[in-house]
DNA sequence: GAAAAGATTACCT
DNA sequence: GGTAATCTTTTCC
């Protein structure tokens, strides 16, 4: 969950053929291990295998009608990104964890690719002033209470309910 | 092989 | 604020 910290602020960038698609991430989730509400609570599945790949890896995953991406921080472990700041040129939704990938053209393709090498790429970049702010996760039934979601206080592009604590130490 | 649930979103009242 | 859409993965018989 340090790695959801660390990702606030970060840019997330996508190729798409001769374009770049850039977001700057402004909030996240941590799915930990022993985490009721993880993917990988029962074990590796044909679903989240990519989750248990090493740190770095992308996991795609499918619900409803959407995909929503996650940045594994250790095997079975990782990061969900739920919302980012449209960086210039940039247009559409990016406030949802299904709206960003639409909007920035991330698909179940992307499953397993590398966040260095691959076709979507992060980079951290210097964060700025702004704080950080915890607060329960959303949309699940099973460990929701825990405080994992994690977001920059005050920005727009938060999704809602925002969370409002903020967080502890500096 | 069948049934249930889901890390969501959009639209209705 | 509540419910439906919609379909894949997982789980149970």
């Amino acid at each position: 969950m340090r790695v959801a910290r660390e990702l606030l602020g970060a840019w997330l960038v996508v190729r798409q053929g001769q374009r770049r698609l850039s977001a700057r991430i402004v909030e996240t989730e941590a799915y930990v291990a022993r985490d009721a509400a993880s993917h990988t609570f029962r074990g590796p599945t044909r679903r989240n295998r990519s989750m248990f790949g090493p740190p770095g890896t992308l996991y795609v995953y499918r619900i409803h009608q959407v995909v929503c991406a996650n940045v594994v921080t250790q095997p079975g472990q990782a990061v969900l990104l739920r919302a980012a700041e449209p960086g210039p040129g940039l247009r559409g939704d990016t406030r949802g964890p299904g709206r960003l990938c639409r909007t920035l053209g991330i698909t179940l393709l992307d499953d397993g690719s590398d966040v260095v090498h691959g076709r979507v790429e992060v980079r951290s970049g210097a964060r700025r002033t702004e704080r950080i702010v915890v607060g329960p996760r959303v949309g699940i039934s099973r460990g929701a209470r825990r405080r994992l979601r994690y977001a920059l206080d005050g920005n727009r592009w938060v999704s809602l309910p925002r969370p409002r604590r903020v967080r502890p130490t500096a």
